[in-house]
DNA sequence: TGCAACATTAAGGTCCAATGAAGGCCAAAT
DNA sequence: ATTTGGCCTTCATTGGACCTTAATGTTGCA
């Protein structure tokens, strides 16, 4: 899950940015509305927050040229306490929901997930292919009801492939899901990354449940296919 | 002792969240019905006080829904209306106990000391993680029956993070819950805690219970798999 | 067989957590 | 008022986990 935090105060979006990630988000920073807009068009997220004080843009501005563009991408507004009034005016310019300054950290996050849950992917926690589950809440992996863990790379691996259990993703678009656009040209960190996974998830049992579509990508699912 | 406040006037939220401070309760303020669901479902609460008038979600159902999901904790109903009917049907729906705005500080501290007393005691203040026991009436520690001596901050952390048991919780959390405080810079405040805890709690000790996980924050639980 | 794609392993660099020490602050004692 | 001691917090250093690259081995397919 890849969020934008347009923000300029440091102290916010450090602290901000830092208990995103705890919760394994992919968080990426930016302290001006230009900037922000920019991003926003260039790249997918799936979530944005948005603060309203902004340098070069304000915030109302990034969001309706947003919005313009036909980005519909959900946007999470921060704001001081006693600008209320401009409320009505950001929820008609498109903001999904709304947050006055300060908040506590559980508030965003509670927020966020809303947001995240809402969107285009009907989500619920817990995500199963055979004996393999995923919970997306509490960011634990068990097969056969014995506890794996997972580092942070390859917890979101996993989770891409599982959300597109028998799809078969090709590594382009695993990099631009997993790692941050800023992957060019050859790597193989994909190959890698999946041997990591297949150690932990697929050796110690007998059924393997990735697979390799040779020319094509990986996949995840039971049993043999197609 | 850990308190959710949900309250979307801030005038009383903030007036009742500073008395409970001040009377040395953790309080978390949350101003809409669906966020203060979420969170008492998430995480432990030794009680939730609920206003009625709410935003997203009414307390009522808030109430009810809590219920349904088997949590048990004690709750204390706010509510500006004195219609009776009401009065009844929460009760029904599981509430504890009721207050009516308006209403004196000392009042719902009297409430809330009693809910207190009576709720976390009938089912033991006691927690417990393999040989480690946190007494949160008496406020002692005890390990392989030994006492162990914490200090105010310490005791904070432990008690957050063996009422959370087996869950990962993240340094902004820790922060927000243990220090009371958000947007602070960068700072390894709750790194050099639970070097202080794991020096009294852990390192005496062949069993750890202490576990960092990398990238997300510490949790507190017996052994590796379950 | 030969080639391309994939698998596997090892090694280096980078970043995060663990740790020890020192300064600041407050309260109690002198 | 000054001193003392305990606790809280910050800082710098060390150590280790994780990420990424790269080199080499293996498999599948024309």
């Amino acid at each position: 899950m890849r969020i934008l935090l347009v923000e300029d105060e440091t102290k916010v979006s450090s602290f901000v940015a830092r208990g995103l990630m705890a919760e394994r988000f992919a968080v990426d920073v930016i302290a001006d509305g230009q900037s922000g807009l920019e991003l926003a068009t260039t790249y997918h997220y799936d979530l944005v927050i948005l603060d309203l004080m902004l340098p070069k843009m304000d915030g109302t501005q990034v969001l309706r040229r947003l919005r313009s563009q036909n980005v519909n991408v959900p946007v999470l507004i921060l704001t001081a306490r006693d600008a209320v009034a401009d409320k009505v005016g950001n929820f008609e310019a498109g903001a999904d929901d709304y947050l006055t300054k300060p908040f506590a950290f559980a508030e965003l996050l509670v927020r966020v997930k809303a947001l995240l849950r809402r969107g285009p992917v009907s989500r619920s926690s817990v995500v199963r292919v055979g004996d393999l589950e995923l919970d997306r809440l509490s960011q634990q992996v068990r097969r056969a009801g014995k506890r794996i863990d997972l580092t942070s790379k390859e917890y979101s691996l996993l989770e891409y492939l599982m959300s597109n259990a028998g799809r078969v993703l090709s590594r382009t678009m695993i990099i631009e899901h997993v790692w941050d656009q800023s992957f060019d040209g050859i790597t193989n960190i994909v190959d890698v990354y999946v041997r990591h996974l297949r150690s932990k998830v697929d050796d110690p049992y007998e059924q393997k449940l990735i697979r390799t579509v040779r020319g094509v990508g990986y996949t995840i699912t039971i049993g043999a296919q197609s």
